[in-house]
DNA sequence: GCCAGCATAGACCGATCGGTCTATGCTGAC
DNA sequence: GTCAGCATAGACCGATCGGTCTATGCTGGC
């Protein structure tokens, strides 16, 4: 089964959002590259540009969520640490492979002024960082590792460099051990 | 001496820039915003928005080294401390004053595409990293710290709760100490 | 076989974008 | 007094924006 059109423009949503921020990714640049028919966009999303962002950041939500699931089950005996691990190592594997092109998309929608897409980033805000707090018991110390994590993926988009991240993998252990 | 375009300008970017991304603030805005000609623009950014938005994020990024100096003047015995809590004093300030209605520029300027302003960006992180690290005396502690606060500048806005901000300033003593 | 419903292709809309241009002040140096 | 230089006001440009519309396929259920 080759993904439908709704498939198609969360994915290249996500993609531009990530390379350009939400006003930036224009409608005709998400149609090109998704192959999409214009009207499609509102067949799926009547809410029209907002709803598509906004139901993009939520998907690549679920992607980060995703990863810390895994490496939970992965490594039970350390579920905190592994989490955030598990983040860190696919930002810093995105920046190897992209540079500076590619951001976070959460980031992204953070800093719009669509109150619908704000939202949608403050739903994953809220979904990561209960995740982190079941795993250390520790709301303030989640919410300070995810801020960290957050503005790591910040300063490794600018400088083209895993470094930022690769700090706040050392130095979390100092938090969550 | 009441300001001059130039400066007009620039204020009023940065406020756009800060309740509305880069793209998201235009130029018709600006110029209403700020009382100023159209014509001004280009005589003192010749390089047209991308460099007055570039200036205005390093001028932003003054105004925060600024406050990053006097936090140490005042209490030269911790400066890393010091400079860490001038920050996200100012930053919850600025959120229990304004609500989620404004984000942090720099955050802004490292999601938008343009090469330049993306480097206005990176040379503000960078300033800001070099003024830690002479504090803590370690540069990968700075980084994480820095992190931190830029992340939890990012989720206080999309809450428009300086709660995020709290846990950091409580929670980076024990990294800093 | 028919038809409802989605996908596609693309024209079209008003609004807005950043940028350039001209015209008219105003002011300070000389 | 003159004039250069900046500020202002606003028309104007082509390009692009998000959104709506029509027309034409294609397909799966009945």
């Amino acid at each position: 089964m080759s993904p439908g059109p709704r498939e198609r423009l969360i994915a290249a949503t996500i993609e531009l959002v990530r390379e350009r921020g939400v006003h930036g990714a224009g409608l005709a640049d998400v149609l090109e590259r998704s192959g999409t028919a214009r009207g499609s966009v509102y067949q799926h999303f009547p809410g029209g540009k907002g709803q598509l962002v906004a139901e993009a950041v939520r998907m690549a939500g679920d992607h980060l969520e995703g990863l810390m699931t895994r490496a939970v089950a992965d490594d039970p005996e350390r579920p905190a640490a592994a989490m955030v691990e598990a983040l860190l190592d696919w930002w810093a594997r995105e920046i190897r492979r992209h540079g500076g092109d590619r951001g976070c998309p959460i980031a992204a929608a953070a800093v719009d002024p669509d109150p619908v897409v704000q939202a949608a980033a403050l739903h994953v805000f809220d979904r990561l960082h209960r995740r982190l707090t079941e795993a250390t018991g520790d709301a303030e110390t989640a919410g300070f590792v995810l801020s960290a994590v957050e503005g790591a993926t910040l300063r490794a988009r600018v400088t083209g460099d895993p470094r930022a991240l690769e700090e706040v993998r050392r130095q979390a252990p100092r938090l969550l051990g």
